[in-house]
DNA sequence: TGCATATATGAGCATATGTTCATGTATAGT
DNA sequence: ACTATACATGAACATATGCTCATATATGCA
């Protein structure tokens, strides 16, 4: 499937015009790990505590171990988060700045603009 | 159903710990806007085009006009673009200056930080 | 008025997504 | 070695999402 289309893109070939199907796809999946709000509050709740344990994380966002255990999975595997073994426990916590930026730049949308529009 | 939570939250309550649940859902939502591909390169289409009719979007990006409608209606009704009628054509343009600077900031993101992670 | 064009919308359908429940794996303590 | 704890993972299932196809609405033109 997806033969290469006529405007095939170099993995990312910023300045020319578009976003190629490539990147769209590349840049939509890392929009969509924030478009969960369970996903979303842990990002939140490790961008605020720094590091936590699972059952801490899991605990703090109100939800079981085990869904919160697989959408750590997602975030790790996207390179969002990343985790630390310690003893029993896994410690984990954000990635990289670049996610602190993105909420934060959301967010201030968010305030500013409110409510439906039709 | 959703009966205050005890962490109940005012609508956007900053400085104060965490995303409530409810502005989490907010904010998840927008976030979902940007998660699908297509209405990505709509979004990105219109960013760099100022404004254009449906069926040229469409053809942008490569979709049907139905599929385009109904994406659009998405972005509309979420207030990320407006639409202006002009004849029979529809015109559409991205609302507002934040959804650029966050479709920036992302892409940054993207460009430093490529490949899996396990 | 009648017809074509441009877009919107609804229904149906196939796929994706997140949760729960059961089970697996690793580490600590005894 | 045995048991408990902390987390991971797989399967099943219910819901959400986006597309297509058919149909509706609105505008322009003859």
């Amino acid at each position: 499937m997806e033969p290469d289309h006529p405007n095939a893109d170099h993995p990312a070939t910023r300045d020319s015009r578009g976003l190629g199907h490539a990147d769209a796809e590349n840049l939509a999946a890392r929009f969509k790990l924030l478009s969960d709000p369970g996903r979303l509050r842990i990002v939140y709740t490790l961008l605020e505590a720094g590091e936590l344990r699972v059952g801490e994380i899991a605990g703090v966002v109100g939800a079981t171990e085990s869904a919160t255990s697989h959408q750590l999975r997602q975030l790790r595997l996207a390179g969002l988060v990343r985790s630390r073994r310690h003893g029993r426990e896994i410690h984990y916590r954000v990635a990289d700045t670049h996610v602190r930026l993105l909420l934060d730049v959301a967010v201030e949308h968010y305030l500013h603009d409110h409510g439906d529009h039709r």
